[in-house]
DNA sequence: CAATATATTGAAAGCGCTTTGGAGTTGTGC
DNA sequence: GCACAACTCCAAAGCGCTTTCAATATATTG
């Protein structure tokens, strides 16, 4: 049924209804109503690609996922997403999915864009170096990133939490419990969110006086087998670290592996900090002992995200929005002072 | 730039321009050449809305993640709907996604189907007893099952991977070496795959006259945390097993740190099977021992998922495809003979 | 060479909605 | 009783494409 057909029904012209339906004011009480109430007997919905068509708003979101093929799957992906789906469905928008494929990722934007086949764009995995930046914003498209672009902090939308200051605790709590040497097994290095947690390492080391020993920090695929590796080699120099510090929770199963296997005991032989994501599946405070983690949801993020975009979609002459998310840091068993 | 200001650019009829670009036979080869040329030196793309408008077709395949909200946020999820997408977008399909929210999923398929919002739709997750069969079929929305619906294989498309046999194989594997006790700690049984899985694993048990034992066969969810919870446990019963076959990667996770913890040694006092989707974090044979897994790539499930719904949109008078992968028994050094 | 088939292009009518620019109806102020 | 405003409602244009139907130009046939 469309809505000639269901405003003939209802005695009405087309226009009235699509105002009632619409929330239009000047369309009487009474009216507005009776079409509500027959739109839901008849299951009456108008056409979303008519609407589209008409309104120029597409009501839809566009999530784009890097495109290297030797990029792992990000596994907080499906939290992220889910949070912000939550949103969009609240407001009627609909999320579209893009991830790799052959079309380069920058000409997917410029197709959206271009259609106006979404409304905006959420921006993932920013890299310190992203070329992304300047095309978004030459082509007009609204955007927002989750995370920060490593070229600059300005002028654009950005929800990021604060992954230095994170790193920055995380490593003083070690150096207060007397750790000397801390070892780091970080993300990818070039994703600017590492840069970030390692320079709040460095931070917290520089201002104890301690030395930055570029052999017990490594950069790599945040995977369980990637964290096992390297928690081993680590623990395999010969002056080897006291403390660990690990970028997800994946890389702390992973290194866990390596500790028990070695016969070292969490929190007393060695102590572990990891930055926990929320996942549902992979819980920090369940392990023995339980995790000292820099904590911060990523379902709540991709929430947040979507609430600012759809904000700014909805007023485009407001004020460009950024926020930085304070990180907890929460102390559990996995660290303590280290041995005499 | 619209067809109508690109026509009059080329001197020609919005009409022979929009042939040309859909490869109608009709228009001269030269004709077609310089289309092609301009569209692309001038960036030209029809607009997607309008197209869909006009031909009612959505070029858009939904994907709909179930709506309960203890339900936890599947980490396959990002895998899976990636190699749908790698089909997708070589067929010059969308990806709409739905997670959640308060709509009913029932709601958002009718949604989806009355207003041709997208082609078709992929079910994720069937359930044993599951509403959302008789109703997609109701709504005529072209579909394919993830999976199966307990209530009926009949009827309708879906692909399967072979739980049953999958677990049929594993268990069989771990009496072959002489265990008697093996433990299976499983997925939620109203999910089909669980359950199928179950029945693998009591199929084998029975062909051996061995007991089925309620005591050490759990099922919930498949996160590490519960593999632990529940690896534990079954590792503390009086008699206990000396074998464990575990529902995912995660779960095996968990289940290490139990055994480690317990000081037992993988392989030798307690064998360990589990199934391994194949995800690109989590690495069953980088473990030590590397685990004997059955494995199937739940990318290349996706893969496969979505060309068979492209297949079943393009030629709807097509047969009902089905399809079950057999899937692999991978024996590694997780599995020993039972200890004398 | 007339008659017919073939190849190539266009004009115009939708697809189902929103929205602009009235038009009719009722109510208010003087 | 009239001018004017405030309410409601509608006709029709338009969003940008596809597609039917028709027209023209060219090639083929007997």
């Amino acid at each position: 049924m469309n809505l000639k057909e269901f405003a003939k029904h209802l005695n009405l012209s087309p226009t009235t209804v699509s105002r009632a339906l619409n929330g239009y004011p000047e369309v009487a009480e009474e009216t507005r109503r009776r079409v509500d109430e027959e739109a839901r007997r008849f299951g009456y919905r108008p056409n979303p690609h008519a609407r589209r068509l008409a309104t120029g708003r597409a009501h839809a979101i566009g999530h784009v996922f890097p495109n290297d093929r030797s990029f792992v799957i990000d596994p907080l992906f499906s939290d992220f997403v889910s949070g912000a789906a939550d949103v969009y469905a609240n407001q009627g928008f609909e999320v579209m999915l893009h991830v790799g494929g052959t079309e380069d990722d920058l000409s997917v934007y410029r197709r959206y864009a271009q259609g106006g086949a979404v409304d905006g764009v959420v921006i993932s995995a920013p890299r310190l170096d992203d070329p992304r930046m300047a095309a978004l914003k030459a082509m007009k498209l609204p955007f927002i990133v989750h995370g920060r672009f490593g070229n600059s902090e300005e002028g654009y939308a950005w929800m990021d939490i604060d992954n230095q200051g994170a790193f920055y605790k995380a490593t003083k709590l070690l150096t207060d419990l007397g750790h000397q040497r801390i070892g780091l097994i970080n993300g990818f290095e070039h994703m600017t969110f590492a840069h970030h947690r390692k320079l709040g390492y460095e931070l917290a080391l520089a201002e104890r006086g301690l030395a930055i020993d570029p052999q017990i920090i490594t950069s790599g695929h945040m995977t369980e087998e990637n964290g096992y590796r390297q928690a081993k080699r680590l623990l395999q120099i010969s002056e080897r670290p006291t403390a660990l510090i690990l970028g997800n929770m994946l890389m702390v199963s992973g290194a866990m592996r390596a500790i028990y296997e070695m016969g070292l005991q969490i929190g007393r032989d060695i102590s572990l900090i990891a930055h926990d994501d929320g996942l549902p599946f992979l819980n920090a405070e369940g392990l023995v002992p339980s995790l000292t983690t820099t904590s911060s949801s990523i379902r709540a993020a991709g929430n947040r995200v979507a609430e600012m975009l759809l904000a700014q979609i909805s007023n485009p002459e407001g004020d460009i929005v950024q926020e930085l998310w304070k990180v907890d840091l929460i102390v559990r068993g996995s660290t303590g002072p280290v041995k005499a």
